[in-house]
DNA sequence: CCGCCGATCCTCT
DNA sequence: GAGGATCGGCGGG
C-alpha cells in the first residue's frame, strides 16, 4: 500500500555548513551519505559510492574557470544547491555546490548504489541488466534519481531532494585517483570512491577523436 | 575484459 | 564551429 520509505538509518538531513567546506572535503565526505528524490510511492535512495571534487576559478576542469556564464550560474550561489548540466548532447549529470558563495566550487555526483526505489529505478533506465549498474556513471545517477533540467538549483538542504547522513566511509575502505574525462588537470586526484562498492564507475581518460569532416560543401 | 566508436545538441569562443 | 565532467554496443583477445 504505502510506498517507498527512507532507508533505516539515513539518518538526519545533511546541513549547510556540511557543504560549505573544500569540494575535496564534501567529496570524500559523501561517500556512504544518503541521497534521496521524491517521496512516497517516487521515492528513490541511493548511498553515494563514486565523486569527484572540482574548484572554482582556479581549477582548469571546472565549469566556472572562466567564469560565470548562463549555465554554471548556480555554482556561484549558496552551497548545498544542486548544478545540473547536460552534455554530449543527451545526459544530464548533476553537481553538489560546496564552499562560500562565490567560490563555485562543487562535487559531481558520479555513482552509488540503488537503496530503495529499484524499481522505479529500473524503469528509468531501461536496457540496465544488472541491479548494481542502475546508478553507475554520473548520467545514470541522474537519471535514477530523475532528476534533469527542472532539477537544477534545487536546494537539498531545505527541498524535496535531500542529502541524509548515512554512513560515513572510513578511510581504509575509499580510494582515490585522477578524475574522468578531463581534458585537462587530470593529474588532481579528486575522484572518490568505496573501494569495490556497487556504482563505481571504470576510470576513462578524456580522449579527443577526430571529428567527421562536413560534408555540406561536397556532394553526398 | 578491454578498447574503439557513434549518437546528439548545448555552450562558449 | 568545435568540443564536451557520457554511455552502451560491438568486435577482438
Amino acid at each position: 500500500m504505502t510506498g517507498p520509505e527512507l532507508p533505516p538509518g539515513s539518518g538526519r538531513r545533511l546541513t549547510r555548513a556540511f557543504f560549505a567546506r573544500p569540494p575535496e572535503v564534501v567529496a570524500r565526505d559523501l561517500l556512504g551519505r544518503v541521497v534521496v528524490s521524491g517521496s512516497g510511492p517516487t521515492t528513490v535512495a541511493v548511498r553515494l559510492t563514486e565523486v569527484e571534487a572540482y574548484a572554482g576559478a582556479d581549477d582548469p576542469a571546472s565549469h566556472a574557470f572562466r567564469g560565470s556564464t548562463a549555465r554554471n550560474a548556480v555554482m556561484f550561489g549558496p552551497a548545498g544547491h544542486l548544478y545540473l548540466y547536460f552534455v554530449y548532447g543527451m545526459h544530464w549529470c548533476a553537481n553538489v555546490v560546496t564552499g562560500p558563495v562565490g567560490e563555485a566550487s562543487a562535487v559531481l555526483l558520479r555513482g552509488g548504489e540503488v537503496l530503495t526505489g529499484s524499481d522505479l529505478a529500473a524503469l528509468r533506465r531501461p536496457g540496465v541488466r544488472r541491479t548494481a549498474d542502475l546508478a553507475r556513471g554520473p548520467a545514470g545517477l541522474a537519471t535514477v534519481l530523475g532528476w534533469g533540467p527542472a532539477t537544477n538549483g534545487h536546494d537539498l538542504v531545505t527541498g524535496e531532494e535531500q542529502l541524509r547522513a548515512g554512513r560515513r566511509v572510513a578511510d581504509d575502505a575509499l580510494s582515490t585517483g585522477p578524475r574522468v574525462g578531463v581534458s585537462v588537470a587530470a593529474q588532481v586526484p579528486w575522484r572518490f570512491w568505496v573501494t569495490g562498492a556497487p556504482g563505481v564507475s571504470a576510470y576513462r581518460a578524456a580522449v579527443r577523436r577526430p571529428r567527421r569532416t562536413g560534408s555540406s560543401s561536397m556532394g553526398d
